[in-house]
DNA sequence: TTGTATGCGTTATCAG
DNA sequence: CTGATAACGCATACAA
């Protein structure tokens, strides 16, 4: 048993395969005592069906393919479990992927789009171009959510997701500067790629140049989307500048920053304040609290379902949706939080951002 | 094109499809001349073979599944890296499937094993129990890593690879008890379920016995495995107890715990110290760090690929390997931390756990 | 309502 | 070194 196939369960009930099959797939017009005999077998025998062999001939799957760039990235974890609900809500199963950093996402969609018969799919993260004809091999609809793509593809063939990461950038710098900096340090990655990286620098330098600021190589740290990246790169910024401020892209890279201020005998905010991006949960649990720009990413999950469902139900077309941050104001920047005894200090951000108690999970298992 | 298939390209290469299929699996005896116009046809039309077919023929794939419970768990992202790397240095690829907190790991395994033709199988995180009938359905070897598993089954029929969770307890409590702390609070799951709750709480209960302590359920706070987990059950513990310390059975507890002592205005490590588990890179930048029981996560990753490797090609067979792990002493307990000038602070801690840099990425794309 | 026959795209076997 | 052909396990059209 557990090699068995459907004519061994036909067989055994004393029926044909097709009336297998069609228990199998929960088909109508089977009777009902045959069925409830032949799922007597097939439990018996603990018989269970070679999905290969059904995805072969299948031609629809109700299944939705999500590439995940680097899964391990916290800030996909509330958008996974949105994007699984909601297929689930209106009768699609999710197939998960991950591609690894340098893996080709695009091509890991095509195999499996044939081999799971995906209807559609969702990528998270990943490149930001992609040539037309890579991307002609995609056959079902797909959407990009949490990255702006172009192409030179035509805008109405597939859906994006995403935010101005240009102007969150300039609104989070804008933000320090109107609290009175001047000397606003900020790690990011390389300046030449083109990335969020990019992206986000550009928003920083012009809410610089709105203060009559110019981009000083000096305080642009270049470092890994890591709290140790982050960690080093405000270590040098604190030894070699005197800014008074530090705008990390990334919230972890914030976390890092974090405990190089800390560690050198400055105060936060008053010698450093330090501005996060993404909103990851971990920003309102570090002491001081991390301000940060809130992406709305389980909103943005959500309209990813949703846009390719409807274009899979022909209820809609193609989009590009665009989605406004938040700035979620604590202590890294002088907001006075609350204290313990007002009660849980978090409960604004949950009305605002819904449910999203189960971030930031630790250890279950290990 | 896009929808070729093996045949096809057979023909339009002037070849049988046979001598499609070895070039497609790279078998030597296949003259290089035609190899190269085989291969220059499949570019030309993008031809992409069909998995589902492919893995209904095959008996063997080289690949081993791995099935990680909490995919999102930071816990597991470096051993991921360690698994992949290692799998593909000793020619195998990984198949990497998530099984979410409620999901029945074994059944998807089982599931996996024949769609893919899986020849072993790593299971990382999960329950505890399981029964002999369940593990029956897994033809091809498992290990089980990270988790102390118990079943009716012959010990020589699966591996593991685990830590003495309650020994290991006992030693980061005794540590505590060391260092003068008489009122120790635990941040745990509940006592009754079976699990590493259950397992690391003995640990700490052995510890204060020794120490004549007994058992005070007002210290001990039930709570998730989550940042905010930790925050609330520390809270409470500051406002209904008198514990001098704080121990939560995992890191990213100790976070949450750090936040609310910090916010109340107490002193880390002088009016509370803290004492986390697991040995996350997140607990090196947070200030003052965190001092944790460390998990030889990666080396715990390199065993389980050997083991189950080793099984398949006959040149081993079970074992249950059980790995100490390291007390890292930080800020949050008294150590005292470098300071900034004497250079990086890690620096100890990357020589003894091995490369383990591009942990606690953060948001690459987002 | 049920059974039979065919083919999905590939690999394995065997014969050349 | 190469080609023809029979499975692999299932779903589906079609026949009953």
């Amino acid at each position: 048993m557990g090699s068995m196939n459907i004519r061994d369960i036909a067989r055994l009930s004393g029926v044909g395969v097709s009336t297998v099959s069609r228990v199998l797939n929960n088909h109508p017009d089977v009777n009902a005592k045959t069925k409830q005999k032949v799922l007597r077998v097939m439990n018996e025998h603990n018989y269970m069906p070679n999905n290969s062999a059904r995805n072969l001939k299948r031609i629809k799957s109700r299944t939705i393919g999500v590439v995940v760039k680097g899964i391990t990235n916290p800030f996909f974890s509330p958008m996974l479990r949105v994007i699984e609900g909601e297929l689930a809500r209106r009768g699609y199963a999710m197939f998960l992927t991950q591609a690894d950093d340098f893996a080709d996402e695009i091509h890991i969609a095509a195999e499996l789009q044939m081999e799971r018969r995906l209807e559609g799919i969702i990528f998270l993260g990943g490149i930001f171009q992609y040539s037309k004809e890579r991307l002609s091999i995609l056959k079902v609809p797909f959407v990009f959510a949490t990255i702006q793509v172009s192409s030179d593809m035509e805008g109405e063939c597939y859906s994006t997701i995403s935010i101005d990461d240009t102007l969150e950038a300039y609104r989070a710098t804008r933000y320090l500067l109107e609290r009175g900096h001047r000397r606003i340090g900020i790690l990011a990655g390389a300046f030449e790629e083109k990335s969020i990286n990019r992206l986000r620098l550009e928003g920083y330098l012009k809410a610089l140049g709105e203060y009559g600021i110019g981009y000083d190589e000096h305080i642009h740290k270049n470092c890994n989307f890591t709290y140790k990246g982050g960690y080093e790169a405000a270590r040098s910024l604190l030894r070699e500048t005197d800014v008074t401020a530090i705008f990390a892209i990334s919230d972890v890279m914030a976390v890092g920053a974090m405990r190089a201020v800390l560690e050198a005998g400055k105060r936060i905010p008053e010698d450093i304040a330090i501005m996060g991006f993404d909103g990851l949960d971990l920003t309102e649990f570090t002491y001081p609290g991390i301000t940060t720009v809130c992406q709305p990413s389980e909103q943005m999950a959500l309209e990813a379902v949703t846009t390719v469902l409807d274009i899979i139900e022909q209820k809609g077309n193609h989009r590009h949706s665009v989605y406004p941050c938040k700035i979620i104001e604590r202590g890294s920047t002088g907001w006075t939080e609350e204290k313990i005894d007002n009660g849980y200090k978090g409960e604004d951000l949950d009305r605002e951002m819904g449910e999203h108690h189960d971030q930031g999970k630790g250890a279950v298992a290990p």
